[in-house]
DNA sequence: CCCTGATTCGC
DNA sequence: GCGAATCAGG
């Protein structure tokens, strides 16, 4: 498979939803966990939290080259750190001010620099709170901050109370027995679950019963006789 | 063992 | 550019 415009466009909502690498490999399909991550990274999305990946100072070198082909030039000055968002220079609460009314009207914006900033006497904005709790937006109010979505992770709702603790479509992997107990639609459809025969996609039981020993050709049994003699032939 | 993301490097 | 191999932490 390849990196078609429409497989990165997955590629990227999925890792920004916080879908693990394996996850959004299984959901593409034809590429591997890794080529994803490497994907991503190519990409420039970067930078979840991984496990491994201190998000502090990197004291010791995280990963010493395996191969040092070539060596590095160890005095090299890092560029300056780019912030990964832009800093929220005139980020004021605005909203805030319609939840807590008495607060005394705070400087709408933190400026920093020492330029004498003559500033405009802190008209009270109104604010009115729609329905829902949401601000209603006058005709020159800017676009109220939208909090940024903490990273989430997609959770399967679970859907009924006769399916809980059974293995559901969504809990199976290489190693769970994927053998289905019940038909698909009744509400307490689910899969076996068990560990899987290694090297089959069933249980060692189940393996016995979706393989059977087929004796050679020449000893079978002749099939047993139907009833009624059967079928009519001409 | 399983999982995770990061990184390297041959292709 | 791609991704397997590898590393390393949970």
């Amino acid at each position: 498979m390849s990196w078609t415009d429409e497989r990165i466009d997955q590629l990227k909502g999925m890792w920004e939803r916080g879908l693990t690498a394996s996850q959004i490999a299984e959901e593409l399909g034809g590429v591997s966990r890794n080529a994803v991550i490497g994907k991503a990274h190519r990409l420039g999305l970067q930078s979840r939290p991984s496990p491994v990946k201190a998000n502090d100072a990197p004291k010791k070198a995280a990963v010493p080259p395996r191969k040092p082909v070539s060596a590095a030039p160890a005095a090299e000055v890092e560029a300056a750190p780019r912030p990964a968002t832009p800093a929220p220079v005139a980020q004021a609460p605005a909203p805030v001010r319609a939840f807590t009314p008495a607060a005394a009207p705070a400087a709408p914006a933190p400026v920093t620099d020492e330029a004498p900033v003559v500033a405009p006497k802190p008209q009270p904005r109104i604010v009115s709170v729609g329905p829902g709790g949401f601000l209603r937006q006058g005709p020159g109010d800017q676009q109220a901050p939208i909090p940024p979505a903490p990273p989430r992770r997609l959770v399967p709702a679970k859907p009924s109370a006769e399916i809980a603790g059974k293995t559901s479509l969504l809990d199976l992997t290489e190693r769970i027995c994927k053998w289905p107990m019940g038909h698909p639609g009744e509400p307490d459809f689910h899969f076996c679950g068990e560990q899987v025969n290694p090297g089959f996609p069933y249980c060692v039981e189940h393996c016995g019963r979706a393989y059977q020993a087929q004796l050679p050709r020449g000893t079978r049994r002749p099939p047993p006789p139907l009833p009624f003699g059967g079928p009519r032939v001409r």
